[in-house]
DNA sequence: ACGCAGGATAAAATCGATTGCTTACAAGGG
DNA sequence: CCCTTGTAAGCAATCGATTTTATCCTGCGT
């Protein structure tokens, strides 16, 4: 290696194991000026009279040192810390994880960073995490499929909550339209006898989702026959959560040619089991799932469900947020996302 | 309701619109001591004389003035932050996204918090999220599946990297064993025209992978033929990634029984190319894949694939950085992972 | 020539902690 | 009786910014 010899890199940048960032007073030192006037300049603040050359001369300096604002530093003095908190129930798992993305993607784009932090449906932690987020200064919380049960000292939006919490904005599934589409897709195709799975009583679209299907079928006039209604209450998140659940039901032997899965892992774990005792899925059982989680279209047969618009979800939370924390407008209540009808392979016509 | 009545919560946690939190000063001058005194007990700051009474009476106020250290200020002079940064190149796909998981759980077990930002293998974006993390306080970086092209002011854990840059610690998996539980399973079960699949050049993993399959092929005496070496290159995580491939393979009309595909995502693809090619798998080709993420146990069949311990993975690196970060061991260079082969239902025996 | 209105920048207070250095007092040693 | 030692706590500087208030200077009007 030899020296650099060109006038662009002169100054190594300097990245060796303990360098420490230029301050904001090192740049003015440097400039023979006051930190108070290059504050002023590098965040264009209003009402200020300061010559354009000099803000000239600053902001040269400030490229060219490096500057990076700490913003720690900032942050003590301004309380904006562009930093918000997420809550999820778990890390790793399809639907918060899509939905966090859309969040993220947000975030990011709107030049905020976020802090993750996961509590397994533990009370005591949400209330902790809560604590510490706003200890480090986040500007507003996003909580996912999570219980929030007090008010909470910065603006909140909650996805999938379903608590009405003064201050709190939630972002719900249209789950009346939820119903609609997955009962008018089966009753189109001639199936009278449904099987229901139920969700568990922790999460939170649980009660929601299964009232909207209840009210729907009775519309349409279909009856629901109790013993085929089964219900899930293991905290797990891989498809062995549907699969013995389903395969009780076989043994009952009531029949049915349709299961209304609670979500697209009990589906899949559901047509494992229907599969594994021999029945063909759609041929003898049509099974549909909720929320499309990207697994779904891998599976075969593909699945059909009903879609929730996932990340599109994080970033409407998202915005709801950022539009609280920068009082752009009202706060809102609630706001509803409408789901889709993904028609694949998992349905089809009622057998004879 | 009715008024509490127990001496316990009596105030209420006011947690109203804006509120402000008690600082440290508040503290003090409840007591009428003075800050630092109060700040010495509350962080049991050694060699320091302050006798037992006195402690009692501060913890207590601590406790019932509901007093939260803000964090921001704490780091501020102390450089503590309790904070790290992860990058990853994309959020709410498989691979990474188990890997986080495994990140997570460690970080917020040792009272770490973490920001998370993803860069889509743009390295401009790397550089400054880096940057940013830094003036936000992060105290150490993890690198996902991230090129790091330059040193790093702050401890950095690099997982399936594979520069070797100072000061960077990387975690890799044991390419040389993957590639022998790969083909050793494949060879004994009497595959000898074997097709191989390689990663995106993006990719971190894809030149090392290959270069030991190479490698171990040369071993068992199994010659590589060029004609059934497919290529990937679009930058996608959805199994349709490597559905064309394998179409364009099977059209070539080269014999062969088995498919060594890049990963999982990809492994999804190719058996569905091949199904729809009216191929049985694994009755006529058997497919493996590599990472066991979530989705390689839905499929049907089943994916037999070489698992990378990706939460472990996560764990280990976070542990490492941990480790660096408190000084507790000398920075080691590289950690190697040992991979697992899982059988499932997508290998089987070479038709005659 | 005097006062005064800005324009340009400096000074100082502040945010909420941590930390090194005093100080005040009491007890023990020579 | 003076000096050391130790205990208990206060003082003040500091971290790196932001923000409010003050000061200096120049040109202009009368």
């Amino acid at each position: 290696m030899k020296d650099v010899a060109d006038g662009k890199s002169r100054k190594p940048p300097a990245r060796l194991k303990s360098y420490k960032p230029v301050s904001l007073k090192q740049v003015a030192e440097h400039l023979g000026l006051n930190p108070a006037t290059v504050s002023v300049v590098l965040n264009d603040v209003p009402g200020r009279s300061i010559p354009q050359s000099t803000r000239d001369r600053i902001k040269a300096a400030a490229k060219e040192m490096n500057y990076q604002p700490n913003l720690l530093a900032r942050s003590l003095r301004s309380r904006r810390t562009l930093t918000i908190g997420i809550l999820v129930p778990e890390l790793g798992e399809g639907y918060h994880t899509q939905i966090m993305s859309g969040i993220g993607d947000q975030l990011i784009g709107a030049g905020y960073f976020y802090f993750t932090a996961h509590h397994r449906h533990q009370a005591h932690l949400v209330d902790e995490y809560i604590r510490m987020f706003i200890g480090r200064g986040a500007q507003g919380i996003i909580a996912v499929d999570t219980l929030i049960e007090h008010p909470v000292p910065v603006p909140l939006v909650a996805v999938a909550g379903h608590r009405h919490i003064e201050g709190i904005t939630n972002v719900v599934l249209d789950h009346a339209r939820a119903a609609e589409l997955a009962l008018n897709h089966l009753y189109s195709l001639g199936h009278r006898h449904i099987a229901f799975m139920r969700g568990q009583p922790f999460s939170s679209d649980s009660d929601e989702r299964w009232n909207h299907l209840q009210r729907y079928s009775a519309k349409l006039g279909l009856e629901i026959r109790p013993e085929l209604v089964i219900s899930l209450d293991r905290d797990m998140s891989s498809p062995e959560l549907g699969y013995p659940v389903v395969q009780q039901l076989v043994a009952s032997k009531l029949p049915f040619t349709a299961l209304v899965a609670f979500n697209d892992i009990a589906a899949i774990g559901s047509v494992r089991a229907l599969q594994d005792l021999s029945l063909r899925v759609p041929a003898d059982v049509s099974v549909i799932g909720f929320d499309d989680i990207n697994a779904a279209s891998y599976t075969s047969p593909r699945l059909t469900t009903i879609r929730q618009p996932l990340a599109e979800i994080g970033r409407i939370a998202t915005q709801a947020l950022l539009n609280r924390i920068h009082d752009a407008q009202p706060p809102r209540d609630e706001i509803t996302v409408l789901p889709t009808l993904m028609v694949r392979e998992s349905t089809g016509p009622a057998p004879k």
